[in-house]
DNA sequence: GCAAAAGTGTTGAACGTACACCCATGG
DNA sequence: CCATGGGTGTACGTTCAACACTTTTGC
């Protein structure tokens, strides 16, 4: 705030927010899209987005747009970086501050999503995109990976109660990679985070497997004093 | 981008981008400050920062700004986090893209800085500072913990030739505490990232400390296939 | 009774941490 | 010759990675 040597009307610039929003369905990875409807580009595949108004910050710009699209409050949702090339859209001068969104998908909200043009895309499948949203979500899975095996993000994507083969598809499929399901459960459960619940989730097997619940109050104490949670 | 129906000059706004600027002198990890030379809080301490302009990145603003201060190029400068709040700044609507760069002090750039009338403090002798950059400024001090143990950005604060010892200072200083010099040399050395000059520094002691060079290039090839770096 | 997923332990290798002494030299 | 900072090695505990079999139950 030095070269100019007053605030000035000249600079203003059109500031956007695009959510990055993730979700894990069926045990698979997926993005939500949905249909631009402003030129240019009307009609094509985009990030779900907004104008940041005069009267609010980013991330109540990001919040407002989770809630028109999904009907969701409270979810995780953490900047990711600003995309400010003078060029990168050809409507405008325009930067645009990117954010990842991580959601538990479920039919409801499912149904709700559609109602509102928007579509779920597994991550390898996904069409075409306007502007640098593709570039948005490489970074914004290259963050998701540097993330999830520091912190505990991944119980954001899936249900209060899950199962540990489930947590494990999921960072399965976060690192497209097969983990160790016995040095997996061993390492999640030297934490002492997680608190076993009396019911066993029948869907996946006859034998049924536990379900869990991340004890977030005692991750929020530790985390405190300095522990880290490291996958 | 969805809920406007156009591109529209309604929610344009000024945008800014303020820079935390580390520098390693006498041992002793400083911060580089200014007299703000705008209403309000004219006259008071600031971060280095300037509007970002119609026809440039957020980027640019801020090696732009940069260069002025510092007469520096090729910087290590990264983004930190973007402020938003609505009533940040009293003097208007204003958010701010704040980034944190590494330099390597020396003194005929001390100089030109002063010239500037920028200043540098020592962290723990920081004057008060205008709107939220005390706040930047710690966000920035966690970011550069958080990073400097995973990726090798201290070098961006010595002389291209530096000591083990010199080193060790520099990352006892980020960390404020003493580290084991063996296992810091060791864990350090067993990257074979170093290149070992045929000089000495003799200024802190009669047996002198052998100088190195940090080996980008051979950094840079290892990243990509994976490597990383975790002192 | 069998197919299919859940759940369980051990061992060797690699790495992190703690710790104490000799070396080189300028004054 | 001595004060000062530079440089070196070892032993122990912890953590990581690799690996195979038993359990449960719906069909």
């Amino acid at each position: 705030m030095v070269t100019k040597n007053s605030y000035t009307e000249n600079s203003k610039i059109l500031v956007a927010t695009d959510c990055i929003v993730f979700g894990f369905d069926e045990g698979i990875l997926k993005l939500l899209v949905f249909k631009r409807r402003i030129a240019p580009f009307k009609g094509e595949w985009s990030l779900i987005g907004s104008f940041v108004k005069e009267e609010e910050s980013v991330t109540e710009a990001a919040r407002r747009v989770m809630y028109q699209f999904t009907g969701l409050e409270n979810i995780f949702l953490e900047e990711l970086k600003v995309y400010s090339d003078v060029d990168r859209d050809p409507g405008a001068r325009c930067i645009s501050i990117a954010q990842y969104a991580l959601i538990r998908i479920n039919d409801y909200d499912k149904g709700q999503v559609e109602d509102h043009g928007a579509k779920w895309f597994a991550l390898d499948q996904l069409p075409d995109l306007v502007l640098d949203h593709k570039c948005m979500i490489s970074d914004a899975l290259e963050r998701l990976r540097e993330t999830a095996i520091r912190k505990p993000i991944g119980f954001e994507l899936l249900p209060e109660k899950f199962t540990i083969p489930q947590l494990q598809i999921l960072y399965e499929s976060i690192y497209q990679r097969k983990l160790d399901d016995r040095n997996f459960r061993k390492k999640l459960l030297s934490f002492d985070l997680l608190i076993k619940l009396n019911e066993k989730d029948r869907t996946t097997s006859k034998k049924g497997a536990f379900l869990y619940r991340f004890d977030n109050k005692k991750y929020k104490k530790l985390e405190k004093s300095g522990f880290s949670f490291v996958l």
